[in-house]
DNA sequence: CTACTGGCGTTGTATTCTACAACTAGCCAG
DNA sequence: CTGGCTAGTTGTAGAATACAACGCCAGTAG
């Protein structure tokens, strides 16, 4: 039975080393859409109408990186800014049918690479993995 | 009670999430050694006289990568080359006393940081969530 | 109404990370 | 010895990122 700082240390690793490879695993699996583009999609998917500032901070990323990566994606088409008619300083982004697809396809690709990873996983083991994440992430959000 | 897609799904998603913050939140933590730099030792304090080959295969970075990150690691006097007698085309990369000092001075800085995110688990929590990610990451390997 | 203040986003600049390709040097099989 | 393989380096270019300075707009104080 390890203890209770074995576990946090091999934790650390364990993630630190996905972290790692994530970047790498993300461009050979969809090279058209780097580990941050994709993230970026899938956030203003789920927020609908998100901010770059909000992007910013989510990710721990400066604005003008937020700002430069967002006009490489509005270039390509797969996003639009719509200024909030309230608030003219704010522009609001959304996915185009383009973005949609594209992150689709890409999320597709990932969604596969994870099944294949986890497939001879216990349904209740993965329960419990995924239920353990989430709450990592959000105990490590209010760190950030 | 999930189905095992939503499991996956959500698995992925915050390992990715996690993967995304994982860079910024260790440039924070000690400005001085990047992620990159920070692994990268690890592993060489792990595998005593491990190959540039071995980073790079390890970690999925091109080898050119890891030349310049161990020539700027070299620099800055954290680690040594020794080539090995028994076959002069490689390098065997040790840890340096303040090479294994500066890595000692990180992981403490990020080993506080988790302690302090899974403050309030349960230590067997802590332990199925351990045994999750080596799971994880062993069959990942496979892969990469 | 005007001026200050603060939040949102962009642009200029420099640095770092990374990949790909071409290269050198050492090992080994024939 | 020669050809082919492996380990590592260097040239080059591109992408990501941070920091700082700026412009624009909204709200507020006077």
């Amino acid at each position: 039975m390890p203890s209770r700082d074995q576990s946090v240390t091999t934790i650390q690793r364990e993630l630190t080393a996905f972290a790692r490879r994530a970047r790498a695993a993300a461009a050979r699996m969809h090279p058209e859409l780097s580990l941050v583009s994709f993230t970026l999609l899938s956030h203003m998917e789920d927020q609908q109408g998100c901010r770059a500032t909000d992007l910013a901070a989510y990710y721990m990323l400066d604005k003008s990186t937020i700002s430069r990566q967002i006009a490489a994606l509005e270039k390509l088409g797969f996003i639009e800014r719509r200024t909030d008619p309230a608030d003219h300083r704010i522009q609001l982004l959304h996915l185009t049918a383009a973005g949609t697809e594209k992150l689709a396809e890409a999320a597709v690709l990932r969604r596969h690479a994870f099944h294949e990873r986890l497939a001879d996983w216990e349904e209740a083991d993965l329960d419990r993995f995924a239920a353990y994440l989430l709450r990592y992430n959000s105990a490590a959000a209010d760190f950030s």
